[in-house]
DNA sequence: GAAGCAAGTTCAGAATCTGAACTCACTAGC
DNA sequence: GCTAGTGAGTTCAGATTCTGAACTTGCTTC
């Protein structure tokens, strides 16, 4: 350890970077929702759990990253669906190798 | 979708109940720590940059859960560090690939 | 024109997080 | 013995964020 740089402050790696981006409960729950195929705010709302407000707010933060996109379904009464990009595709696997831990370690964990 | 037995609340799996024991940024920071093999709390607060409360609170929730736990590591100045469990090692793949993913499309997240 | 639906937004109160300072148990130096 | 220093936390007040409930907008159906 007496060979190392000295950091001057937090190390920052991918896992950090990830987690400014997806690390919210709200935002990986709606990805999966999105990877199902579930592309409506209420499906997507309802699926999840999170509160509309949170789930708005994460929505919007996952598209200004890029890793969603909005399209319109409906022209007439407005409505657009959410859809992955490739960067939010290529988060699926992570999201796999969760599940499959969740299931093996976590199931039934006492939920909030 | 016409199928399905209709579900009454938010759809439960194994990623809820992952993110329940680890949807937070802190806590899988620290688990990356621990999964570099640093274990003792001044460390994982400095290279995580997590305030010391909230890492306190954290290490405690991850070994409730199994994830983690506390070994003595100098009696006459009580000194425990934290070591990952079993299932706490399962989540390095995970964590792997978190970091793969955040590296090719998360780098330069802004941060904070 | 009254009612309903989808997709949000707004708001006030509740819950959580944060940084700074403090505690505790020792070791090292004078 | 007394003072300073280290590691591992804890405490606390203030700031931030989250939550549920209600409201809005644009359009369709009865």
């Amino acid at each position: 350890m007496s060979s190392e740089p000295a950091p001057t402050g937090p190390r920052v790696c991918g896992i950090a970077d990830a987690l400014t981006l997806v690390g919210d409960r709200w935002a990986l729950l709606a990805l999966r929702e999105l990877g199902f195929g579930v592309g409506r705010f209420n499906d997507i709302q309802v699926n999840t759990g999170a509160p509309r407000a949170s789930l708005s707010a994460r929505l919007r933060s996952l598209e200004d990253s890029g890793l969603v996109e909005r399209q319109r379904y409906s022209e007439h009464p407005p409505r657009d669906e959410y859809l992955l990009t490739d960067a939010g595709r290529e988060l699926m696997p992570v999201l796999g190798e969760l599940r499959a831990w969740g299931e093996k370690h976590a199931s039934g964990a006492p939920r909030t």
